[in-house]
DNA sequence: AGCCGCATCCATGCATGCTAGTATACAAGA
DNA sequence: TCTTGTATACTAGCATGCATGGATGCGGCT
């Protein structure tokens, strides 16, 4: 009998946002709405400086506010939701410094969990790593920017899981939030999805070639050009964002 | 107006553990119930598998159960609770996969943000790193395990204060929970402070000297030698571990 | 026109009652 | 003695009502 936990990520948990209503009521609904809520903003269903009033969200969901206050917080402590007491409660604006700060973690953990995986590769990690790109390159094909967006993270979370380390990965998936919701302004522009794909398989290249350094070289440029998308797109949302 | 931020840790919000019976009823009491309990685990006011249910820590803070339970579920998603439902809400005991990933986010994530620090140095830098270590001389010499630790925290956090990425060490603070939670039984060791004052030192005394590698070196020495203090303290509090 | 005061609405924060499920103590039966 | 059924106490999850304070619109005043 394991305790509740709500913080790591079953990937189809929620699924596509957009289904927002039905919940299981087997399960502790603020889990689920706020991994619900988490998606959708990250995936701009809710775009940013949106209201979000517990009110609005409990008919959502045909909830009270008990659960959707648990979410809320929750949410606003990840840094989604910017809560003024007595005001309301809305969509947090894309915080550039959140965002150098995130890509700064993010290079520094992923980094060292892929030569740490490094040591410990085989044919098992590399087979969860392909069959991760395996499912990006179909859902680029149909353009399916959500669950693209899910591999990607299927493909970065196998080396954490290949080196022993799957709790580093939830803190990645933490420090990279805000990245993410940038990145979901991108995914649509043509090319980027299969800019990434092959950026994935020249990491495993290296890895299957026993070339460690090789490999960190590649996730290096594999996420400084992500950042470098990320950048390139600013100017065009400059209402999404603010400095600080 | 800023939002209503509570992650952020302003040092001396909560003090040292034992005056939980106070709240300030201007801010959220939910924000400061977090941080008191969050503080009373680390520092081992509050003893793994110690029961912790919702109407207990009503009565110690006077409130009723809908701050309480904003606090439990913050605290569950750290890891320092787990809540089983209609059973119990628990400290969790110390998970030794949680320290190890704790050390290894840790190491990586600081050493980063020491290198980029080194960059920035300067002697403003200079003056707040030293001054928390003229702090911990002087908590050292008092015995004050807590406040010794407080003016550790800010050492360490004038690096990313240095670096401009002070959101980063909102992450180190995250990932080194389970980390701090072991040290706090080590602290009371004769000479570990000692130690600890030295190998800060030495950081310092690398970056005064421009020779950012070797203060990387100092550092990553000091956060290993740490780990190591805690290995070797484990068998002495077996009951309080689980491996997973 | 411009400014001030007030009533109203709506937001979050907190308190409380209810529900359903678990652990436990204890008594009845084999 | 051991097992089993039951009553009870306690838990967390959820719904709901109240308190407090900011935002807003309108009417009266200057």
């Amino acid at each position: 009998m394991p305790p509740r936990i709500a913080v790591s990520t079953p990937i189809e948990t929620a699924g596509r946002p957009g289904g927002l209503g039905r919940l299981d009521r087997k399960l502790p609904a603020a889990d689920q709405i706020y991994r619900v809520i988490r998606d959708a903003i990250i995936s701009g269903h809710f775009r940013p400086r949106e209201a979000m009033s517990e009110n609005r969200i409990c008919g959502m969901f045909a909830v009270s506010r008990s659960p959707v206050r648990i979410a809320l917080t929750r949410l606003a402590e990840d840094g989604l939701i910017d809560i003024f007491p007595q005001r309301g409660s809305f969509v947090a604006p894309i915080k550039l410094q959140q965002v150098r700060e995130g890509h700064f973690a993010r290079v520094a953990l992923e980094l060292a969990v892929l030569r740490e995986a490094a040591d410990h590769w085989s044919k098992s990690c590399a087979d969860v790593a392909t069959e991760a790109i395996r499912r990006q390159k179909r859902f680029a094909r149909d353009g399916d920017a959500w669950r693209f967006h899910t591999a990607d993270e299927q493909f970065h979370r196998s080396f954490a899981v290949c080196a022993g380390l799957e709790g580093v990965w939830t803190t990645i998936q933490g420090v990279k939030t805000h990245l993410d919701r940038v990145r979901h302004l991108a995914n649509p522009v043509k090319g980027h999805m299969d800019k990434v794909i092959a950026e994935h398989e020249a990491i495993i290249a290296q890895l299957d070639d026993g070339r460690p350094d090789d490999a960190v070289a590649a996730m290096r440029h594999h996420l400084d050009s992500l950042h470098a998308t990320i950048e390139r797109l600013r100017p065009l949302h400059k209402d999404y964002f603010v400095e600080e």
